[in-house]
DNA sequence: TCCAAGGCTATTTTT
DNA sequence: TAGCCTTGGA
């Protein structure tokens, strides 16, 4: 089928027929990026202007990556055939497995996600005698991420601050020890095809020659190690378009560097540059919103978004009293689309962060509306499912020392620490893989009899599974089996172990889902790759009967790749993982300063621009109907917190807001959620919250009276419509919710004026000396940790003493 | 070796 | 709040 590039407006049409050069595509949101860059992989093939195997498509995400092959697949059919699309981390993965050697690790390398990495570090650092206390674990893994993002290894890693120094050690042992297990993190999966790349020239050449056109998505959002990757892929055709959004960068905390995409331009002089700006997504308004928030970022590239659509209606805000009120007030709004006719698939819950999500889930649940959570803890993350992860990766790399430890006495059997430190210990000192290590120390006799008989056992069970082949959902059950797992759960009998079973159950159909979708055979259809002469093996495809493809699949998903169709459901989730979706109705609760902006980021201008965009992108992931909500007090953590309304709020012109909530025409408070029954199920929409009152009954009581606070600590008269407009007036920090804050007493305590200098006491760090004041942050370094927090001043439990 | 209880502490985002 | 770790007892 021919594509029809009549139905593309101008910019997107050039985009498509510019195939020669280095192409740089502005695409804002809901500009039609994703049709911009199938049309013009179409384009290139039905040019004939390169083979399928000579075109790779980049993508952050797997989802991003199938939904693309989807689509070129209805543009081109078969053509779509061993092209590359696939994420960063995914064609790493196949660059290393296929030079694994060359870089002293084996094919057989697993994949180390967070969670393995974490217990890498424990052990590592419970070896070098750090305390855990002084260096956070997770200190340590930021800092050493970062270095591995910026292409920094541990020979040139310089650091003269305190945590620094000891990252330093760390890495170093850390990559030893990872080369020793046969493993990669996935900061190294990107690392080391990057050595690979740029160290062995006749494997660079070979990708070089055979990618004759390169496409990177999310540009944006490209880390150094991702961009100097993408640089020397390219540097012999020159033919690399990448498609991005300056406004839509959020992961700078993951090393994503802005730059890469602001500075394409002098990275390649001779580049085009094309900008969508007509977004056929959003209503006007909501439009005109995210466009105003944006507007008050320094560092981006001007554009503006239009729209031929409608004004649309107007966001609305709403101010609930608490998170209770504000998921309940929720849950009811989504009812009330629902009856008019938008389906739950079209209506989406974002917030900032995770910990939110329960009170909503909550709420939810109560009212009969059926949700899917993405995101929180991950299919994968379930313990069960990593043992039998781990089993598996042990049957295809028993080098794999994390994973032998996680699952040496799982399920019981009798294996304690001493005995797992002595093995430990043994095949340190021996060189030896732990499960090596194991093996031997069947025979020694300082262990119980006993004890050796089950090491024994477990040894037996990895051994055995490496001898199993054939149909790898079989393959998969017999291990399982062989372990005892199932059986172990079955014989606990209690609710939590039979959630468990099903869990690996569940994960079996996971197993299906592999086969099913990844052809043993597929590779004959593959392409010629990269090799030593032209009679090159194919392209190494995932194969449906390969349990190390099968391992790697697993390990590259992440729970956004899962999400279904099935079902008619609302989604929730976190502004981060909404990037890339669009719903009819969008939710985004949790408007506050310290939430979102995120306490962490406020003080810092950087930061704040970072959380500006992550609102840019809540706010422009809604087609027809955005809401807002916020509360005036909040749990965060078992302990209350009345902060002001987010400055996002302020910050999108009050016509084109409606707020309601709070004593305002409409309010619901009737606690009736305290009588609601638990018993609704996610997903099944029946039972639960009957007596439902959602809009009826008027504020009442202490919520009242809150709201009377409110307008008075606001000092206008119009507060009930034009609030958050006031968080601008008061200076973008915002002082809203200040005269309602339940700890007033306190707060007359935090209203001093601080200075550095000053020794200040906070209810939940202690002691501290304010370091250095910025404008409402403070900076303040506690006695106890030794860390410097940023702390608003006016909202901070603390006290000045002394 | 295992388990339960209690204390402590850190609170963002995730390919 | 919850997840982690330590501790103590069986």
């Amino acid at each position: 089928m021919p594509i029809d590039i009549d139905t593309l407006n101008d910019p997107q049409r050039e985009a498509v027929q510019c195939t020669e050069g280095p192409l740089l595509v502005l695409a804002g949101a809901g500009s039609g990026k994703t049709r911009v860059l199938t049309y013009r992989i179409a384009n290139i093939l039905e040019q004939n202007l390169a083979a399928p195997w000579e075109i790779l498509a980049i993508t952050f995400t797997n989802k991003a990556a199938t939904e693309m092959r989807e689509r070129l697949g209805q543009l081109v059919g078969t053509r779509a055939r061993g092209m590359w699309v696939s994420t960063f981390h995914s064609m790493c993965v196949r660059i290393l497995r296929a030079d694994a050697e060359r870089l002293g690790f084996t094919k057989n390398f697993t994949i180390y996600d967070t969670d393995d990495l974490k217990r890498l570090y424990k052990d590592i650092m419970a070896e070098l005698d750090v305390d855990p206390k002084r260096f956070p674990v997770n200190a340590l893994m930021n800092r050493i991420s970062q270095a591995k993002n910026d292409l920094i290894v541990p020979g040139n890693f310089e650091a003269h601050d305190p945590v620094g120094k000891v990252a330093q050690q760390v890495y170093e042992r850390l990559q030893a020890r990872l080369r020793a297990a046969n493993a990669f993190d996935f900061d190294d999966l990107l690392l080391y095809a990057y050595l690979l790349l740029k160290n062995r020239e006749d494997v660079r050449e070979a990708y070089q020659d055979r990618f004759r056109y390169l496409m990177v998505d999310e540009y944006q959002d490209t880390n150094r190690a991702q961009y100097a990757i993408t640089q020397l892929l390219a540097a012999k055709h020159r033919n690399i378009m990448v498609v991005g959004d300056d406004d839509q960068s959020i992961y700078s905390w993951r090393g994503a560097d802005l730059r890469n995409i602001l500075e394409f331009e002098s990275d390649y002089p001779e580049a085009r540059v094309v900008k969508l700006e007509q977004n056929y997504r959003s209503v006007g308004n909501i439009l005109a919103a995210a466009n105003a928030v944006i507007a008050n970022n320094q560092h981006r590239k001007e554009k503006r978004l239009f729209t031929a659509m409608g004004d649309g209606e107007k966001i609305a805000v709403y101010m609930a009293t608490d998170e209770r009120d504000e998921g309940r007030w929720i849950a009811g709004e989504i009812d009330r689309r629902r009856s008019e006719g938008v389906s739950y698939n079209n209506m989406a819950v974002f917030y900032r962060t995770n910990a939110q999500s329960r009170m909503l889930e909550d709420m939810l649940l109560r009212a009969g509306v059926p949700y899917r959570i993405v995101g929180g803890t991950r299919f994968f993350d379930r313990a069960e499912i990593r043992d039998v992860m781990a089993y598996l990766t042990l049957v295809v790399n028993p080098a794999d020392d994390i994973a032998a430890k996680r699952v040496i006495n799982v399920p019981k059997r009798g294996i304690g620490k001493t005995t797992i430190e002595r093995i430990d210990q043994y095949g340190r000192e021996m060189g030896m893989p732990f499960l090596t290590a194991a093996e031997l120390a069947i025979i020694d006799p300082e262990i119980r009899a006993s004890t050796r008989k089950s090491v024994g056992e477990f040894v037996q069970v990895i051994k055995d599974g490496a001898t199993y082949g054939g149909d790898l959902r079989k393959v998969v059950e017999m291990i399982i089996d062989k372990a005892g797992l199932i059986r172990a759960l079955q014989d606990e009998g209690t609710d939590e172990a039979r959630g468990r079973v099903e869990n690996i159950q569940e994960f079996l159909g996971v197993v299906d889902e592999f086969v099913q979708t990844h052809d043993a055979e597929e590779s004959d259809f593959a392409a010629p790759t990269v090799g030593e002469d032209e009679t090159a093996e194919p392209v190494r495809v995932l194969r449906g009967d390969s349990l190390a493809d099968f391992i790697e699949w697993v390990r590259l998903r992440t729970d956004l790749d899962t999400v279904t169709e099935d079902g008619q459901a609302v989604t929730l989730m976190t502004v981060h993982s909404s990037k890339g979706l669009e719903f009819d109705c969008v939710w985004v609760a949790g408007m506050e300063e310290t939430l979102f902006p995120h306490m962490n980021s406020v003080g810092d201008a950087a930061a704040v621009e970072e959380e500006r965009r992550l609102a840019y992108v809540a706010i422009t992931r809604a087609r027809k109907r955005l809401t807002l909500t916020c509360a005036q007090q909040r749990q965060i953590f078992g302990q209350t917190h009345a902060n002001p309304v987010s400055r996002f709020i302020g910050e999108i012109p009050s016509e084109l807001r409606q707020t309601s909530g709070l004593g305002s025409a409409g309010f619901s408070g009737t606690g009736w959620e305290k009588r609601g029954s638990r018993r609704g199920i996610a997903g099944s929409g029946t039972e639960a919250g009957e007596g439902r009152v959602f809009g009826r009954s008027s504020a009442s009581g202490a919520q009242g009276r809150s709201f009377a606070e409110y307008r008075a600590a606001t000092g206008s008269g119009r507060a009930a419509t034009n609030a958050p407009a006031a968080s601008r007036e008061s200076g973008g920090s915002g002082r809203i919710g200040a005269g309602v804050n339940p700890n007033a007493g306190k707060k007359a305590a935090a209203r001093a004026t601080f200075a550095a200098g000053d020794a200040v006491d906070h209810k939940t760090f202690g002691r501290g000396t304010v370091v250095k004041v910025d404008g409402d942050t403070l900076h303040v370094k506690f006695a106890k940790t030794g860390q410097t927090k940023k702390l608003l001043k006016d909202y901070a439990p603390i006290v000045k003493i002394g």
